[in-house]
DNA sequence: TGGTTTTAGTTTCCTTGTCAACCAATAGGA
DNA sequence: TCCTATTGGTTGACAAGGAAACTAAAACCA
């Protein structure tokens, strides 16, 4: 007597493979940015602070799609590393706002050249069609569910 | 005079719109199953080990694209929830082997309808056209790079 | 103006995963 | 047959987030 069959295989799931490659990818960049000392979620703090004005922690939170206790804890780390930097906000004792330091500034670029790379690497298996028709899947569900700060279209 | 202009916007990668949608899948998909008491990776052990042969702890930590320590803890929980059952192996006194006790057989069942029901929910809004493309591509993808167990076309 | 409510950030605790050290047991080789 | 190397699994330290409690400073308001 065979098992009940009820249940659909993982692999059925769009969502399973999704999590699969997206997994993959920020492995491999993790791998690669890590001899600069940085963590993928530092990286997207830097960039999100990079020739922009100076903003507040529960701001980039909002952007980063992070908690505030959370960026606090990335602020603190990219501080020690001296990436970054707190500045008070003199119209508000309670804010603070958050600038990179020269440090910071010259690092992103080369960071951003790492993240093209394993882009590449890892997207240049498919055509250029193929690519195109990814990212419009994938802006059209980002902007469809969860409220992205970014623009999805 | 302008920002050194040599860093491309996170929202250029492919990568980045990964990570997004992943996530808001995976978050959505986890909700729905905690009212069932179990976490993703729960779930993907115990789909895992569904109408399969019992499997030992490494060759699991294999499939799953995790290490040996994190399935020991996972098991651990699954065990505490009395899901799962672990068995010495008659020939090796070290290895061991998991099975899923009858509680995580039934459950698996239902998991699976919400996970089926979660999938259609985020991927409903592409036609099935673009669905067929995101997996075909997906596959190909996780296919080309980290070694997955799973079939990957 | 004095009291209450919001808001900005931090801290604490919990979950989940990695990595590396570790313990046993088995396999292999001189 | 020992002795060493490998393998299976566990453990402990640490990283990274989320949730909720907490602190201090504004803002609102009667």
């Amino acid at each position: 007597m065979p098992k009940p069959p009820s249940a659909s295989s993982l692999t059925d799931h769009l969502g399973f493979w999704l999590r699969m490659v997206s997994n993959q990818v920020s492995q491999a960049f993790a791998a690669k940015i890590e001899a600069r000392g940085v963590t993928v979620a530092e990286w997207v703090l830097l960039r999100a602070l990079y020739a922009a004005p100076p903003q507040s922690p529960s701001k980039l939170a909002g952007t980063m799609g992070l908690t505030k206790g959370a960026v606090t804890k990335l602020a603190d780390r990219l501080i020690a590393k001296s990436l970054l930097q707190r500045r008070p906000d003199p119209d508000d004792a309670r804010a603070q706002t958050l600038v990179l330091t020269p440090a910071g500034e010259r690092l992103v670029p080369a960071l951003a050249a790492i993240a093209d790379e394993n882009d590449r690497a890892f997207f240049g298996a498919l055509t250029a069609a193929e690519r195109k028709a990814l990212e419009k899947t994938l802006r059209r569900l980002a902007g469809h569910h969860g409220k992205t700060p970014f623009p999805t279209s």
